[in-house]
DNA sequence: CTTGGTCTTTGATGTATATCAATCGCCAAA
DNA sequence: TTTGGCGATTGATATACATCAAAGACCAAG
């Protein structure tokens, strides 16, 4: 029940001590990492492993919140609609990265895995009765709550006033960049999404996608392995591209 | 110095005691509410007030984030810039709202005045010492944190998916509807912030702006008495071509 | 191997919004 | 009152991207 799926990262340990949930592969990447051992243990108790195939959904927006997760293995995406069927992807999520918060009781979007995944799913009650008594996993909370803030900005900044070829050179790097955060290589690039979800997160049509790439392809920045892989050429032509250069 | 400006709304008294920083009008806006009176007096010593008139900057992005602060009176924008001026404006402030919130120890976000303000100014390290001591602030910050990533996330649903009549719609509507939260009225809307500040906003330029409040005019939902005051001739249409219908 | 399906790419055309350019309105200084 | 300046509005034109349409690429089922 604690082993978890392939290796995505190295065997880097740090602070804490590993027992139970301890062959969790990521689990120096979410905030069990800021646990000791007996805290661990009492996280354990209102912890279930849930596994799903690709493209299911998770919880739709606007249930109760009972939940809060940890994507333990694979890819999720965050989504809100509009009543026309217009959707936004608000956010990619891979291992080690953590959904649920809600300002009320219910979910602000639509959670849907993009590969097959598995996530670690908390009690939302149970879970908030432990940061009663431990500040220091609420403080950790909030830094994560700080991050993803800043990390949407950034996202209206694309939004709001990039090109369609700044928007697929922020992507890709951003995508890269998280995968060697991750542990994981970030050359070539894998993005495990299709082109509909891409747009959808770049406020682009597929079409759009599609050209951009090639266009990015023409100029010798990127190479198109497949449609899911994607070879960084220059890498800094690329950060130029991102930045509007 | 604890007396605020001008009068904004009702004279509701929420949970805790009023005492010093008692004459403060937004206090029950502010995470101060939470506060008992004891604690009011410790903040209070890590507090000033500080005053600027309009077009001011109160710090730019990537500077030291020394600070935490609290809107007390007037608007505050925040933006972010691409190398070559692009501005993504990600928030407009009202009293009673808070900035500051910052991942690494530097500001992601430049913060400058629409209009003349006034703003309670915390440090971040003394204030951060009382968080340690007084988990319940700590854990009312997570609940403003994740109120502001719910918005910022109906802000890239705005700006990847929304066409410019609906941006202006939702814009207009959200405008009165925090007003009304506020305890101020709702309609006629007060915009306080330039067209160009708006088109920033909303990922538009000053014209279409411009141009979309008259459809929205001659559409007989809005009425524009001057260029900063829109009365809502029928709000219930504006809703409608704010979600598209 | 063929078939059918889905996803991606490419092409032709359309359009919402940006850009360029006046004009207007308002306020403050002379 | 006139003048200058800045913000807002309106008009003419351009364009980046969307939309509509077809053709390829790939894969699984028959």
């Amino acid at each position: 029940m604690e082993h978890l799926g392939t290796h995505r990262h190295g065997d880097r340990i740090l602070g804490g001590v590993r027992q139970s949930c301890g062959e969790c592969e990521i689990r120096d990447l979410t905030f069990c990492s800021v646990l000791t051992a007996e805290e661990m243990e009492r996280v354990r108790a209102c912890r279930t492993e849930v596994k799903f195939s690709a493209h299911h959904t998770i919880f739709h927006e606007a249930d109760e919140a009972d939940h809060l997760f940890n994507v333990t293995s694979g890819v999720v995406k965050l989504y809100k609609l509009l009543a026309d069927g217009r959707r936004q992807i608000t956010g990619f999520l891979f291992p080690g990265e953590f959904l649920g918060l809600a300002a009320n009781r219910t979910y602000a979007y639509t959670a849907e895995t993009v590969t097959a995944a598995k996530l670690c799913r908390f009690s939302r009650r149970r879970l908030e009765k432990l940061f009663d008594e431990w500040p220091h996993l609420e403080k950790h909370l909030l830094g994560i709550a700080a991050s993803e803030l800043i990390a949407a900005q950034d996202q209206m900044v694309l939004l709001g006033c990039k090109t369609a070829q700044e928007k697929m050179a922020s992507f890709i790097l951003g995508m890269s960049e998280r995968a060697e955060a991750r542990g994981q290589d970030g050359n070539p690039v894998t993005l495990p999404m299709s082109r509909a979800d891409i747009g959808d997160y770049l406020g682009l049509t597929i079409e759009t996608v599609s050209r951009t790439l090639t266009q990015l392809r023409n100029k010798g920045v990127i190479s198109l392995m497949d449609s899911g892989h994607i070879l960084l050429s220059k890498p800094d032509d690329l950060d130029d591209l991102a930045e509007g250069f």
